[in-house]
RNA sequence: GGAGAGAUGGCUGAGUGGUCGAAAGCACAUCUUUGCUAAAGAUGCGUAGGAGUAAUCCUACCGAGGGUUCGAAUCCCUCUCUCUCCGCCA
């Protein structure tokens, strides 16, 4: 949520930064104005009225202690009470309206956030490593899973539904060796602290985070108990400090969490794809950083490079670009994303989106610190994907995979693993 | 799921219809004094919103939301959470 000072302040910044995202957000800002300023004045009138209320009331109450007759003020506060209800409703409903604008409005991309319109204008950044060479025509994980029987999608299709997949014998094997590897490297080498967190929310959280109001289609909810499977552990995570004032000292807080995600991926295009690369439901452990509004970009930084690390350690070929501000994420104010080379799909798979929210989610979910002078502050968030295991799963079998058919476990991963290879004997 | 108890400021805790945003203590900050591993005293010390150039003033908030009343931390209703006991269960 953006701060309605600002607005107030510098309505032409705001409207240029957004336009930047879309043209067709600037008028918003001047309907969210116009409310405001008709809620400011209905709410100084409701004061003012309370205020009558409150000294005759009082009056009311001594002239009674004295024997006075206090009808008459007891008449003339009667009808304040009305007008307070009648325009404090004004005022309530001009509240609400310009809250929820406010949270459809998206976040202001960061001066750092390269300017553009679609993803084609996304600048690459850097690579690391090269796309392996085979001297075989290297399969896909699709049937390197068959192979192995690692993966069953048509049981997935069975007990649930299409997009959703069973991982069995040395698949379900390595994916539980890669959620341990990803959370020890976190844990023990970069200062990350574990959490294990519910995957049901309120929706408060999602409001924190993001993701409500504007796109509660895409989450999976119970309605009888008002609770949302969540789309990322971003969101019990980040809402950890939900309406907290931290303490200077605390920050930066950084947290390591694996779950499984839940997304509904209604109306997406991609979702006809073959195999592991979209699903409703994967594993992927994330990172969270909470900082001070002056570390929050280079904690970005940090961010980038601990997930990074993962694919270097695994021995995968990658390459990071940065979003343009037409192609950033709705609450982000510049983000990375870490693409794995996949050899069986002969393309890059987007594995981890870091970004930096500034003070846009913090202002949602209402969580501040008290900074050096005592004074609150709201904090900055950040977080990451440390990484997607699903791709990630696909990346590292499509990659490792040798011309006999039996895939290679990275050295970093063997002891979670329990065996350098995967062959038809592991079976 | 059933029964009971509770929820007040950073913490403890008083307050059952009228200057209560809330006593007192602790903690914290600044200052003063005596002095030495501390003690005493003074002052200050919640959050959000609104008006004003500003000093400052006003409003709301005692778990949340409704209600009664001229007036609610206080009375009534609903909900949430915590604790205890019972049931059930991994």
């Amino acid at each position: 949520m953006l701060d309605i000072r600002l607005l107030r302040e510098s309505p032409e910044l705001v409207k240029q930064r957004l336009a930047t995202r879309d043209a067709a957000l600037a008028p918003l800002v001047d309907q969210i104005l116009a409310i405001d300023s008709a809620r400011r004045a209905a709410e100084t009138e409701r004061q003012q009225l309370q205020s009558d209320r409150n000294r005759l009331s009082k009056e009311i109450g001594i002239g009674r202690k004295n024997g006075e007759d206090t009808s008459a003020k007891e008449t003339e506060v009667r009808g304040i009470g009305t007008r307070i209800d009648e325009i404090g409703q004004e005022a309530d409903a001009a509240d609400t309206q310009q809250r929820d604008l406010l949270l459809a409005l998206p976040n202001l991309p960061h001066d750092a956030c390269p300017i553009g319109t679609t993803a084609e204008e996304n600048p690459e950044v850097r690579r690391w490593g090269t796309a392996p060479a085979y001297d075989f025509e290297p399969k896909d994980h699709i049937a390197l899973g068959q192979a192995h029987g690692m993966l069953d999608f048509e049981a997935g299709a069975k007990i649930t539904g299409s997009a959703f997949v069973v991982y069995r014998g040395p698949g379900a094997r390595l994916e539980r060796a890669l959620i341990n590897f990803l959370l020890d490297l976190h844990t023990t080498q970069h200062g990350y602290t574990e959490i294990s967190p519910p995957l049901l929310v309120k929706p408060e959280c999602l409001v924190g985070t993001g993701q409500l109001p504007k796109f509660g289609d895409q989450v999976y909810h119970s309605p009888e108990d008002d609770l949302y499977l969540i789309p990322t552990a971003e969101v019990p995570v980040t809402n950890l400090h939900r309406e907290e004032i931290l303490k200077n000292e605390q920050l930066p807080i950084h947290y390591a969490a694996y779950t499984p995600c839940f997304r509904r991926e209604a109306g997406s295009a991609g979702l006809g794809t073959r195999g592991l690369i979209r699903m409703h439901q994967f594993d992927k452990v994330e990172l969270v950083h909470i900082t001070t509004p002056e570390t929050s970009m280079d904690a970005l930084e940090t961010l980038t490079g601990h997930a990074e690390k993962v694919l270097q350690l695994l021995g995968l070929h990658y390459r990071v670009i940065e979003l343009c501000t037409g192609d950033i994420g709705f609450g982000s104010a510049k983000t990375y994303d870490i693409e794995v080379w996949a050899p069986g799909q002969k393309a890059y798979l987007e594995v981890s989106s870091c970004s930096t929210f500034g003070d846009y989610q913090a202002r949602r979910m209402n969580l501040r610190y008290k900074d050096a002078e005592g004074k609150n502050r709201i904090a900055h968030t950040l977080n990451g994907s440390g990484t997607a295991l699903a791709r990630l799963f696909v990346a590292l079998v499509e990659t490792h995979q040798q011309a006999d058919g039996t895939i290679l476990i990275p050295e970093a991963l063997r002891r979670h693993y329990g065996a350098d290879q995967i062959s038809t004997l592991s079976k």
